[in-house]
Formats: C-alpha cells, structure tokens, sequence
DNA sequence: TTCGGTACTTACCTCTGGGTAAGTGTGGAG
DNA sequence: CTCCACACTTACCCAGAGGTAAGTACCGAA
C-alpha cells in the first residue's frame, strides 16, 4: 500500500487501525494465521504466493512490535519458528471480516458487470 | 500507503477490500463524507489537514472510478462540486466502522501504557 | 488594477516501500 | 564432499506514491 504509516496523531480510529493494517502483505498474513492458527516461516512464504523473504520477516518483526502476533523460537536445528496470532491481533482479524465481506460482494459485482476480475485462479 | 494496488486476482476478500482503500487519505475521504453528508472540494481540503489538492484529486477521481462516491458539478462562477457517497462508498464505511472501533481501541491501549500517542491534536 | 476564491491541471522532484539476489550457520541426506 | 532445508540478514535497485509549486479561467470585491 502505498499509504504511509504515519504513527503520528489521528484523525480517527480509521486510520489507526488503518495504519497499523498498511503493508502489502500484513492483512493477508492476519488471514493467515487466523485459518491455521500457528504457522511456520516457510509455511507463510509458500502460503503467500510472491512476498519476497525480506518482506515477509520484515512484516512479521512490525507485526510481533505492534503486539499483533507472537513469536515462538524452538531452538533446534534445524532452526524453528512458529509465529500466530495475540488476542489484539486476533480481535483486529474480527474487525477486518466486515471489510472482507465488502471485498467478496465487490469482486462478485465486478465479476457480474463485464469486467473480468477473477479471485485467486491460477496464481 | 506504499501498498501497491493490484487490481488483479485477489487472495481473499479483505485484499479486495483493501486495494479500494489503498491510499494515504482515502478512509478519511470516506469518513469525512459519511459525516457530512455531502462536501466541497475545498471543504474536503481544509478537513484534511495535510492533504494535498494534486492527491485529493486523484483520490476522489480513483474513488469516483470505483464507484464509492459520486461528484455532482454545479456549472456556477466560481465553480462548484459537491462529493457525496453512492451506496457502495456508504457500505464500505460501514465495513470499516469495526475497523474504526479497533483503532480506537488501540490509541486508549497506547495511551495507558507509557506511549504517548494522540488522537488530533494540535495537528 | 490587483487580489482572492472556486476547482482544478501540470511539471518536477523526493522518498521509501517493496523486489532481487546473494550470504550465513548448522546438520542430515545422498 | 556436496547439496539442501531452515530462518533469516544484507546490499543494492527501481517504480511509483505522494509532495511542492506554479498555471488556468472566471468573476466580484477593494
């Protein structure tokens, strides 16, 4: 997104909560961990088809600051790391259904109007 | 926002949702709107504090694209444009309204802990 | 006659979000 | 002895999101 996070004053919830869901990848990776309660590094990598590994850490690392997931290390080799969601986190999830709803009705009406967008075929 | 829209095949709902909203001022466009019912441009710039006329522009020209507000020109000297929500700009900021409530959620969470963050003040 | 207000448009520039690719340390498999 | 997988880190690069400032056409007020 190219929105800036600006952490500074608000003007409303919106935006804080906005700001805090600014990131490429960040709503997804909510989605995410939501379905699988727990995920791996590597499970996430191949669960986002395109995020780059640098992303994916640095996202995760914003996320883990912003008190919206936590990080489990198990120090084992080979290393293992398994990231889910914080009670915030989860409960930002539940915020953020309603706007999935809006999504799915928006793709559908897209969909029925002629302009073809299709929802995650042949990725 | 430095999220990149994509406009193509989305993972899941939330990212379609998102794309729309995609966008520094965006959700406060939607906010400021569903507030006042119907703005001025020049309205709409002096409620933003920040804004710039070049990205007000085209945020309400991608918005008015995507079907979430409608612009109605008086053909007056001076001019005038007046910005209102259709149905579909006033769904999706009821979709947000979770949203909202989470971030403000958030600020008084940060506030009672030690970081000093303020909801619009002395922008 | 100049200034201010309306709602923009245009050119130019900066900043940074995000991508690409290579490197790191360890141990097991082949 | 080499390669691969794990979960990263680091350096470098680019496109585009967003900002700045000036220009446009019109009219009324001072």
């Amino acid at each position: 997104m190219a929105a800036s996070a600006r952490r500074g004053p608000y003007i409303c919830g919106i935006d804080a909560g906005m700001d805090v869901v600014a990131g490429k990848w960040k709503s997804l990776i909510l989605w995410e961990l939501n379905n699988y309660g727990t995920r791996r590094f590597g499970e996430l990598r191949r669960g986002l088809p395109g995020v780059s590994e640098k992303m994916l850490v640095q996202h995760l690392r914003e996320m883990e600051e912003d008190g919206l997931i936590h990080r489990e290390i198990y120090r084992e080799v080979p290393p293992r790391v398994e990231y889910s969601l914080t009670p915030d986190g989860t409960s930002l999830n539940e915020a953020l259904s309603a706007l999935g709803s809006w999504g799915q009705q928006r793709v559908k009406r897209l969909a029925a109007s002629g302009s073809l967008v299709e929802v995650s075929s042949t990725a």
